[in-house]
DNA sequence: CCCATGTCAGTATCACTGAAATAA
DNA sequence: CTTATTTCAGTGGTACTGACATGG
């Protein structure tokens, strides 16, 4: 296979020589395939560990940037303002978390992590990356180089397209 | 950024050379922002196409393949049995597919497009796949390659981390 | 008055477990 | 009786929109 794409039937639009639709479909069930394993990965680390996949990037986040605002975590995770606010009361309703006040802006909402917090935090184990470290630790530098500039460049593409007002 | 990774500082554990916990934190986030991107594309296409991304992929297999069965579509996708139902479930209510019973097993549930859904199905504008599939085609080759064995090792990678039995 | 921050209500999808119904 | 296929009920997490209260 790979080679049966019949030459653009009433092709209005583009040939495009290499990548056909097999390719890009293959490529596509790829990346949905780890996205499944990573899911799934992150059920596990909830009954292990006692957090999800985001909370604990979450947790990670919070770790290195003790005191930071809401809006801030929102950012770095790419999320909504809203969706963090559930994000975080899950997390502070498991004693991961507080919220403290800012003197300064009451509206702010600081967040830094408990003493359980931290614990969680640290461990290193059984966790999503100590899976991807491993990978990353088997590549030769520059293959890490190219995987991580293509993911961005996906990314860019996708946003791109997310971004186009669509006419046709 | 890439080259201020300090080399091991007192390490007790495994020293391991390059891939510091920065380094695989960054990639994570990479795939984390690519993640949320193909998320915010979902639902944009939801609005304009009618589908979802997960939606839209289903379409694709049973296009390709007409007639499947609902547990053959589950394993193509990687979800559980009772996961596919709600992706019918929502699918059929759209009319976008129908579910013919197998004369020759009754159990069985076989899936076709109506023709809505195979218009939909035909349309290339404004996807995931469309987006991917112009990254892909600015790719030397070998970086696709590279990229499609990376993204395996990590998957598989993952997969192991996930049936491990936990101690520590 | 205007803007920013965070929360809340409501909605939708996704994904699972576990149980049931049906049929091979 | 046992196994396979699908569905259903219930649960939980993620993520949004839009509205609101509060504060700068």
């Amino acid at each position: 296979m790979l080679t049966t794409s019949r030459a653009s039937r009433g092709g209005a639009t583009a040939p495009r020589a290499h990548s056909g639709t097999e390719e890009t479909l293959e490529f596509l069930g790829g990346l949905w395939a780890l996205d499944q394993e990573l899911r799934a990965l992150s059920k596990r680390m909830q009954r292990q560990l006692g957090v999800t996949g985001p909370q604990r990037l979450a947790l990670r986040i919070i770790g290195r940037s003790p005191g930071l605002p809401a809006s801030a975590l929102a950012s770095a995770l790419h999320l909504h303002r809203s969706t963090v606010t559930g994000l975080i009361l899950r997390l502070s309703g498991k004693g991961l978390i507080r919220r403290l006040g800012d003197p300064v802006d009451a509206r702010r909402v600081r967040l830094v992590l408990t003493e359980r917090g931290a614990r969680i935090n640290a461990r290193r184990g059984g966790t999503v990356e100590s899976a991807v470290s491993r990978s990353l630790a088997q590549l030769a530098p520059g293959q890490l180089t190219t995987v991580r500039r293509v993911l961005d460049e996906l990314r860019q593409s996708v946003r791109r397209e997310r971004l186009e007002e669509r006419s046709r």
